[in-house]
DNA sequence: AAGTTGACCCTCC
DNA sequence: AGGAGGGCCAACT
């Protein structure tokens, strides 16, 4: 495994993901949630990296990830924002301006 | 090699 | 309830 050194830092991206990849639907997560399920305790930021990376050619959910306190990670002007909604909100997940109960679609951690 | 930044999080005011 | 600052670690310039 690990190929070559020309993948460089992507094998964490793909844990991350790959974290991103198991939350079920109608559910949410925080970064730093799937950082630590991804074996990165405390690295949040790493998170949001990550699914900053080639996201949408690996089919990565990353609309199912907001932040800790429930609000989502972008400007109400945002495009992402809006996007976001809406697909959270076609899987179930009511989102309340840019703001997503986590009390009932916070992810367990298990499926 | 050093400095800056980051889809964050926590604490304090 | 909202705003500001500090912190942690890796990636990027």
């Amino acid at each position: 495994m690990q190929d070559n050194q020309t993948t460089t830092s992507i094998q964490k991206y793909k844990a991350i993901q790959g974290v991103v990849l198991r939350i079920p639907v109608g559910c949410v997560a925080s970064y730093g949630q799937v950082a630590a399920l991804a074996g990165l305790p405390g690295r949040a930021r790493l998170a949001g990296k990550a699914l900053g990376f080639k996201v949408n050619e690996l089919h990565v959910p990353w609309y199912r990830v907001i932040r800790s306190n429930g609000s989502i990670a972008f400007p109400i002007d945002s495009l992402q924002f809006k996007t976001q909604t809406e697909l959270l909100a076609d899987e179930g997940v009511e989102v309340k301006n840019g703001r997503v109960s986590m009390k009932k679609f916070q992810w367990d951690g298990r499926l």
